[in-house]
DNA sequence: ACACTTCGCTTAACCGTTTTACTACTTAAT
DNA sequence: ATTAAGTAGTAAAACGGTTAAGCGAAGTGT
């Protein structure tokens, strides 16, 4: 059988009370009897249940939901952003709890379960979508959440998010100084909320640059390696395919290099391709990626941190944190070839 | 306020038990009542408090957790695995707890607190050491858990292994039907159990082979691909280097591939390079890379349904499982150089 | 010397469910 | 007609903690 507060109690010769007052601090105890009681609880090797502690406050947990998409949890960018999140929760004294959603349950009604249940104190939004009806949905309903990205319009959920259309334009800068003309996009899908951002900043920087829009140069793509190849692919089939092109993420962007590979031409000489994340194995790959880094550790741990505080109800003036994506120059973009 | 089973019960005019019968399906009610308790569910939007609902029975959670080290879960084939044990959970109708050690807490301690405070029904091991302490633990206290690999001699937890040994053979076996002769090694940290499976199937391969076990071509590394990067070039800095090398992982085999580059050797024809995991970058680094296929995913659907049914007490014969790697060829091995 | 606080602890209420024990009513069997 | 065996429900006791209220003993100010 478990060992229980009662127990304890008994073996420390005092009541139930005091050694709850023990152990949370809170009561007024004499020095000798808390002794006692810690004794007690050392021999006993006593743990408080979680379930019957948490009847009354708080669950100490934050929930991350997951899509029904089976093996999100094996995407980087989204474990990157995850693994910021774990870090900091240990440090605030919160465990996570993944849920995924399923059949029965889509990801808006699984975040309002597990609040409305108490499993959570509160949840992080990951992938934001535009409109994200997740966010619309913990937002009317009172509910602490964090947005990992722009929350939708009219709606004024904390968030902590990476500027991308400064970014974009970053990125797409960097190309023009090498000389490009023709600067293709692979987009993200056009639901995230990032997408439209990425393509407004390489749109600007365009015009700045003088250069017209050509829709024919953005192909809206998926998340995956393999989308970013069929992308790329269908980018070298066009009449006048672009010496520069610019990923929305650097899994796109390792998709692409591939299929120049596969076309036998070469990156950063041939075509110019720029990444957005610099995951670690942008790196690594070769040629080495030329990127945009994003900060997703450290967003993953500003998330937790904002979401502490909105559920203490702590007096944050800074709901909303902007993060800035760097440029990180690798071999994987050089000057326009001369034509 | 929270709507509670109190109010549910109040507006179907009847007792809570009768509430809490239909809700379970328990105890005998008429339809006509089940009928208006579930009009007074729907109407109140009511869902059970999680913490009152464990205090009795299970608390429908497995447990995951992970060392000290930040950002352990940005590792792919940790991830990996993660996403098989995500997506079988939420079949088996169970939430995924995340817990990450601190410093008070050890990865142990923490293990059986989980346990003990019934913050969760059993454990996944990932990662499994030499001798681990973890799961020496939870067989001693007779907690659930399963063990993504081999547990401990004179252990026998429950656990989803990949024959490690077999695969280290048949890679090697490969390597050697290429003419190659002088094979490196590039090990995972000899602390994990894997690590000596691996080195044992490499020495067997080459005994079968009649060649003379060299140990200055086995280099143990750590686990990213920095670390085999720095491996690959203590490698190509021996007086005779390998003209193959079989890495322990893909993110070393990575590292080690990168290093090649930046010594201007080229990949699969001037020194040949097979990795293990086949994460799906394996396909898409240039050259692709030829790996031991390692079903991750299958293997955390595997240890989460292993320990569904360890904590259900369901009567399984099969308690320990073990898959097979499969080489996958791909252009990072060629034949050997003729010197 | 007296009322008033503070200290240190206990008793008991409470949290929101599940489950046990029991009751009133029907139906079936003797 | 009497008893046995369901049926459909209720009231109350767990479950294992936290916390409010209460209560003697000791200290304090007048």
């Amino acid at each position: 059988m478990q060992v229980t507060i009662k127990q304890v109690a008994q073996r420390a010769g005092v009541s139930v009370a005091t050694v709850s007052y023990v152990l949370n601090g809170t009561g007024t105890v004499t020095d000798e009897t808390r002794q006692r009681v810690l004794d007690a609880v050392a021999e006993l090797n006593y743990q408080p249940r979680y379930a019957a502690r948490s009847m009354r406050g708080r669950s100490r947990t934050l929930g991350v939901t997951l899509s029904t998409l089976p093996g999100r949890l094996a995407e980087p960018a989204l474990t990157e952003v995850l693994a910021g999140v774990a870090d900091a929760a240990v440090l605030r004294g919160y465990f996570l709890l993944l849920a995924t959603a399923n059949a029965d349950q889509d990801e808006t009604e699984l975040c309002l379960s597990l609040a409305r249940t108490r499993r959570v104190d509160g949840l992080v939004l990951l992938d934001m979508l535009v409109d994200d009806p997740r966010a619309q949905a913990l937002a009317g309903a009172g509910i602490p959440h964090v947005c990992a990205g722009p929350p939708p319009a009219g709606i004024d959920s904390p968030s902590v998010a990476i500027d991308m259309h400064t970014a974009a334009v970053d990125a797409v800068r960097h190309l023009l100084g090498l000389g490009h003309r023709r600067i293709g996009l692979i987009q993200l899908p056009s639901e995230l909320a990032v997408s439209d951002l990425i393509v407004e900043g390489y749109r600007q920087a365009l015009t700045e640059a003088g250069l017209p829009f050509d829709p024919t140069l953005v192909i809206e793509s998926g998340r995956t390696e393999e989308d970013g190849y069929q992308a790329m692919t269908e980018l070298l089939a066009s009449p006048k395919p672009p010496t520069a092109v610019l990923a929305g993420s650097d899994e796109l962007a390792f998709g692409a290099m591939h299929a120049l590979n596969d076309a036998c031409l070469i990156v950063g000489r041939d075509v110019s391709l720029v990444g957005f994340d610099d995951l670690p194995q942008a790196a690594h790959v070769n040629p080495p990626l030329t990127t945009m880094r994003q900060p997703r550790r450290v967003q993953g741990q500003q998330l937790t941190m904002l979401l502490d505080d909105v559920i203490l109800k702590r007096n944050t003036s800074l709901r909303t944190v902007t993060l800035s994506a760097r440029l990180i120059v690798r071999r994987s973009s050089g000057p326009a070839p001369v034509s």
